[in-house]
DNA sequence: GGGTTAGGGT
């Protein structure tokens, strides 16, 4: 994280005004804290954040800190950003997608303003690699236009071990280090680094039970064989998924005299700080998704880290005070990691992001400098994609009926779509409850064993699941969700209601809340921005008259992911790809449909499940998307 | 008949 903020105010007192990007909204805000701190200054006057759904800030704002998709949001209003004079874009080496979009747009910027301050703020050594970039002089002139400034890090020293031979599994390695370390190695937290959840808690397990006897044998020994002073040991796993309260517990003070292990995924690695870390053990690998542009799947496998993530997770370590970092490889194996890991720009879908690039008035995609080029069967496939949704036309050029809307929307383009399309099919209500919950996870909750998994599912299913599929069960649980909330006025006995009905029906409140901010956040754009209405029906307009308009609009969006039956058994994209019903779908149980769309798949092992699913009739996609399907 | 998703963000 930002290691000059001194630098940025100084910036700002002669006379700049500053915008700092980061990738997360966390960083801002606290970033912005520190600073308005720093100077004594009220937050939100001379020092200020901007996210998409929080923000501390006046248009005299000197310093702001925003995430990156904001600065890009800004781009659409004021395309030379001429409220700044002085952009700084921290945590380059993320390479996120958005920043990578980012320098590219900053060096077009750049090029019109001579003026314009850029400082680009990376953890890594692609310091060469970054001043070519952004080198608008001829380089054979040594007319440079950038230059690099280096800053000392601010960790302690880190020992680093490796093993002597490579280990078979990493999982039971890294318990067996976590005991050698806690038997042999002065008093000090550990942070373990896994893939997943499913290796954390396994690992949990095996470490809890060795923990328990450990703890229950130091009521009568004083130290362990190695003279190491006996302490007990509590073991806490970190990852994405695990509910909030749980997560807050790696951060809470341990006992004396009680070794915290934490076992994380990459979490860990960037997103959130564990104090008082000693010890990092790190298996070397991670879990990295891939987008295959010809079947049109994202998938996730187990890859090996770059060895600027291994030096990421070592200095987890140092943070307090001189640390240890064991590397479940050998060093050899170290040598041959690649030096980082591909920019996320050319492993993604990348329709979402070219829409936005078209909106800018990008119209030469294919020409546009990305830092690193993303593979040009990615940048077709993303053409193809919003040419297919009516999003960009034959010429290429964002089209006027619904681009620009498209683009607007922080939405994928295809949810974009159908969101769009909501008012000539009648049910602009119906399709925004869905979208937005096509934005959040973890809508039921997931019962670990036992009798409350039956529960669960039983009133999952007596009181959601229809025949119609999962984006029609959604609807139902928002709909139902809506009922309970607005059938209390008071805020306190409103939020009463809401909790008691989510745990009767094993939903999650928090994810409840958080679709319905998206949602009206969403139905502001759509009905008070973009003036979309429902259109009107002759006739009885009832029951399935209705559902079956807002299947056709969800399929208006989602036909570019349709499948089909197939005689095996599982079901063929309609790029050829194999897929199956993910056993967490409502059409799991039931007699299985000819035709689906889905709204995103999950890989495992060898296997891709369609997540968020809905049947169809065939004949739909000939009436929606004749000019994607000619025939079937 | 099959069996469960690293992390961000507009």
């Amino acid at each position: 994280m930002l290691q000059f903020s001194p630098q940025i105010a100084y910036v700002y007192e002669v006379g700049h005004k500053v915008c700092v990007t980061q990738p997360r909204v966390t960083a801002c805000v606290s970033l912005a804290c520190r600073v308005a701190e720093e100077r004594g200054a009220t937050l939100g006057e001379d020092v200020g954040y901007a996210a998409a759904m929080t923000s501390c800030r006046t248009p005299d704002t000197g310093i702001v800190f925003m995430t990156e998709g904001v600065l890009l949001r800004e781009m659409f209003a004021s395309p030379l950003l001429m409220q700044y004079t002085c952009i700084v874009l921290d945590e380059v080496h993320e390479r996120s997608q958005m920043t990578d979009v980012l320098m590219g747009l900053l060096k077009k910027i750049a090029k019109k303003r001579k003026n314009l301050k850029i400082v680009v703020s990376s953890a890594t050594m692609d310091a060469e690699f970054l001043k070519d970039f952004f080198n608008l002089g001829d380089k054979n002139s040594h007319t440079n236009t950038s230059v690099i400034m280096s800053m000392q890090g601010r960790t302690h020293p880190i020992d680093v071990f490796y093993v002597e031979e490579p280990v078979a599994d990493y999982v039971k390695a890294t318990v067996d280090t976590v005991i050698k370390i806690h038997e042999n190695q002065p008093f000090g937290d550990i942070l373990a680094f896994l893939t997943s959840q499913e290796e954390i808690l396994a690992a949990l397990d095996t470490i809890q039970i060795y923990a328990e006897e450990n703890n229950e044998k130091n009521k009568y020994r004083k130290s362990f064989s190695s003279g190491i002073q006996a302490a007990n040991l509590s073991v806490l796993p970190m990852y994405g998924s695990l509910p909030l309260y749980r997560q807050i517990k790696v951060f809470q003070m341990g006992d004396k005299n009680v070794r915290k292990v934490i076992l994380a995924t990459n979490i860990a690695e960037t997103s959130v700080t564990i104090p008082g870390i000693v010890y990092v053990i790190d298996c070397g690998f991670h879990k990295l998704p891939y987008f295959d542009p010809v079947l049109g799947v994202e998938c996730m496998s187990v890859c090996p880290v770059s060895r600027h993530n291994a030096t990421q997770r070592a200095g987890r370590a140092g943070r307090v005070a001189r640390g240890m970092c064991y590397r479940l490889y050998t060093e050899a194996e170290y040598e041959k990691l690649p030096e980082s890991v591909p920019p996320e720009m050319s492993r993604s879908d990348l329709s979402s992001l070219l829409l936005q690039l078209k909106a800018l008035g990008i119209h030469n995609l294919l020409r546009f400098t990305f830092p690193t080029p993303p593979p040009a069967k990615s940048l077709l496939s993303g053409l193809e994609t919003l040419y297919a949704l009516d999003a960009i036309d034959k010429a290429g050029n964002l089209t006027e009926a619904v681009g620009n809307k498209m683009a607007e929307l922080p939405l994928r383009p295809m949810c974009a779509k159908m969101l769009c399309n909501s008012g000539e099919f009648g049910c602009v209500d119906e399709v925004l409850s869905i979208v937005a919950m096509l934005q959040v996870e973890g809508v039921f909750v997931r019962q670990v064993a036992g009798k409350d998994k039956m529960t669960a599912r039983v009133v999952r299913r007596n009181n959601f699941e229809v025949v119609e599929g999962d984006l029609i069960m959604y609807l139902n649980v928002f709909e139902s969700y809506s009922k309970v909330k607005n059938t209390q006025r008071d805020e306190k006995l409103q939020r009463k209601a809401c909790k008691d009905w989510c745990q009767k029906m094993f939903i999650n409140y928090r994810v409840m809340e958080k679709a319905c901010e998206i949602r009206k956040s969403l139905e502001k754009l759509i009905k008070e921005n973009f003036k979309i209405e429902n259109k009107e029906f002759e006739g009885l307009d009832l029951g399935t008259a209705k559902s079956r308009r807002v299947m056709k609009c969800v399929v208006s969006g989602l036909f570019p992911q349709a499948a089909s039956l197939s005689v095996e058994g599982s079901y063929k994209g309609i790029r050829g790809a194999k897929l199956h019903i993910s056993p967490d779908s409502c059409l799991f149980h039931v007699q299985q449909p000819t035709w689906v769309v889905f709204a995103s798949v999950q890989s495992t092992g060898d296997k891709v499940f369609m997540r968020e699913m809905m049947t169809i009739e065939k004949e739909w996609l000939l009436e929606i998307a004749p000019h994607f399907y000619t025939h079937l």
